[in-house]
RNA sequence: GCGCCCUUAGCUCAGUCGGAUAGAGCAACAGCCUUCUAAGCUGUGGGUCGGUGGUUCGAUUCCACCAGGGCGCGCCA
């Protein structure tokens, strides 16, 4: 595990335990050591004696000083000064930078691997589409985002599972039956008209898409007229509703995970609500919960302001979210009896904690904004961590026009529509383009441009070029990680060349960062600012032979050169593989 | 009406649990191809960080109130 970060903290801390020898631990966990905006500022900055000087009573100004006379002597700094109101200014010694080549060379695409998730067991749970159709591009950002994330924390060293839970109870899975028996009906050739079907249906007929008629299909060719009543019209549901319903959920968990996999997600857990309803999981959580005396019967204050028409208060099961910072109680039971949704998901989300996992995450779409506070309130009082991220609207423009998305005009754009046109790295790439809980603007025209404004070709082109130094120079040397890690890199000393080099060192650092601020987009910004740092680097050969990366006369630089291109296509397939983008060998 | 999220350059957005002179791309203007990919690079101009207060050595960042945009609001999942 490389971070050179982390290695000039702890040096920083020691010298500052020196200078304060009863430095508290909550002030030392506050020490940082980041990189500098500026140039003139040195490699690192730390904060150390402003944070320390409270406690210590001393000024920021008089700990700095001690702590720079000891960072002097340290063999991997070169100069400490103390700055502003109280900064500790470190310039690395040029070969210290530069150690981290080989470093990065012989972990290969490991680099920026980090322990500090310590193994903690995480639960990642995203996408959980009901299935009850295809994946639509509403879908999209939640499963570019969780999967994204779920690789990062991995990365930083959590034991993470990728869970998707099928809603495959429930209401919407009784509409999905009756609508996909209807286009049984169809199929066996009934005489039935769609508003003479409708009729009898419960609640009325939903899911009118034309994705369900295979379905109905294969019922036909599995089952004949047998489904039927005679004259093939419906038959009481009792006969039929079974079969329907499990085809159906198979058939379109099978589209899911089909439209996933061309997404490039892959879950390591299927989740499913009726096997948690077939075991009273739900039953069994209000228990749980009754015995801590979180649950009472009470009936709710209507809400504020519009009132549903057919409001009448009314007593139910509910549950003391308050207690855990909602603002309402939350109901648990219907007045009929049966159970809520939530109920239900709070029943899930205690198998998850019973499995073992100590922090869960949820990526959810941002119209479950409202009901963030209470599933965290019942994972709260169960003794567990959830987390959320809600990942808002996606707006998708072509042409720059807005693409109307409409379940009821039919035009609403599947996942597979998108992928077709944009190409899944693309997509993946251009979704982690935004803070999650952002609102974006998806613009096709952008996603597939081969400009600098499009960030996937900006990136994938500096790794192209990366591959193409590497392939020029595999001809008249050894390129293998291992004989690169072993050329002499004293030549790299031009500005260009050393603040490539401070990227990849920062890149250890970026990924804790990033997966402690579940913000998975970071590495986005990272890459596209690698890649500058790069495609600069590279013009500047254009303008000065010299600095050319192959030189004919100079084996000693040109190994440097190619170990240090060969490190930057590392880090930044090391980057793409969290992203779920394949990197290119050459732009065409 | 209530709650949550958002508001940074003309446009689209970054900004590392409070840190030094707030950064990119696009758009505008001025430059760079006998060369490992010019699908790129360099430079210039552009800001009361939505507003007003507060917390402290220090606020784009935290808190309160206000304005504007989005999402939701008992027995849907």
């Amino acid at each position: 595990m490389t971070n050179i970060f982390a290695d000039i903290r702890t040096i920083v801390l020691a010298a500052l335990r020196q200078v304060l020898p009863d430095l508290p631990d909550d002030v030392a966990a506050r020490v940082e050591v980041t990189g500098t905006k500026d140039p003139a500022h040195g490699d690192m900055a730390t904060n150390a004696a402003m944070v320390a000087s409270k406690s210590a009573g001393r000024k920021p100004a008089d700990i700095a000083a001690g702590l720079v006379a000891l960072l002097q002597t340290e063999p991997m700094i070169e100069t400490a000064a103390s700055a502003g109101p109280g900064f500790v200014n470190l310039t690395l010694r040029p070969d210290a930078l530069r150690a981290q080549i080989p470093l990065i060379l012989a972990q290969r695409e490991a680099y920026g691997e980090s322990d500090i998730g310590g193994g903690v067991k995480v639960c990642v749970e995203y996408v959980s589409a009901n299935p009850t159709g295809p994946m639509h591009i509403g879908h999209c950002r939640g499963a570019v985002v969780g999967d994204a994330l779920a690789n990062l924390m991995a990365k930083a060293g959590f034991a993470v599972t990728k869970e998707f839970y099928i809603n495959d109870a429930g209401g919407q899975v009784e509409a999905l039956a009756w609508a996909v028996y209807w286009r049984y009906l169809q199929a066996i050739g009934t005489g039935m008209t769609e508003e003479e079907y409708a009729a009898v249906v419960p609640g009325g007929l939903q899911y009118r898409g034309e994705y369900l008629i295979p379905v109905g299909e294969t019922l036909a060719v599995v089952h004949g007229d047998s489904l039927a009543a005679p004259g093939k019209t419906s038959a009481r549901s009792e006969l039929w509703f079974a079969t329907v319903r499990d085809t159906a959920l198979t058939m379109m968990l099978a589209s899911i995970r089909e439209d996933l996999d061309l997404l490039g997600v892959r879950f390591d857990v299927f989740s499913s609500e009726q096997a948690l309803f077939e075991k009273h999981a739900t039953d069994a959580v209000i228990e749980r919960l009754d015995q801590l005396g979180l649950i009472y019967q009470g009936t709710l204050e209507p809400p504020k302001g519009k009132l549903p028409d057919d409001w009448e208060p009314r007593e139910q099961t509910l549950f003391r979210s308050t207690q855990f910072g909602d603002d309402v109680d939350r109901p648990l039971r219907k007045s009929n009896g049966t159970n809520t949704y939530f109920a239900n998901d709070i029943a899930y989300h205690a198998d998850k904690l019973d499995r073992g996992f100590e922090i869960l995450i949820d990526v959810l779409g941002a119209d479950h904004g409202g009901y963030v506070s209470r599933i965290r309130a019942a994972t709260s009082a169960l003794g567990g961590q959830l987390d959320v991220l809600l990942c808002q609207i996606v707006k998708v423009l072509k042409g720059g026009e807005l693409v109307r998305m409409s379940k009821r005009a039919g035009t609403f754009i599947t996942l597979r529509d998108l992928l077709d046109e944009v190409g899944r790295d693309a997509v993946r790439f251009t979704m982690l383009t935004r803070k999650s809980d952002a609102q974006m603007d998806f613009d096709v025209d952008q996603a597939v441009a081969q400009t600098r404004e499009n960030p996937v070709f900006y990136v994938q082109y500096a790794h192209a070029r990366c591959r193409s130094v590497l392939r020029a120079a595999g001809e008249s040397m050894d390129t293998t990680p291992e004989a690169l890690a072993q050329a002499s890199l004293d030549s790299l000393t031009d500005p260009a060349e050393t603040a490539l080099i401070r990227r990849l060192a920062s890149w250890p650092r970026m990924v804790e960062g990033a997966a402690q601020a579940r913000e998975p987009h970071r590495i986005a910004f990272f890459l596209y600012d690698l890649a500058a740092d790069f495609h600069m680097l590279w013009n500047r050969g254009r303008d000065d032979a010299a600095l050319r990366f192959l030189q004919a006369d100079h084996q000693d630089e040109t190994s440097a050169r190619v170990a240090l291109v060969a490190a930057t296509a590392m880090v930044i397939r090391s980057g793409l593989s969290v992203m779920g983008v394949t990197p290119v060998e050459e732009m065409r």
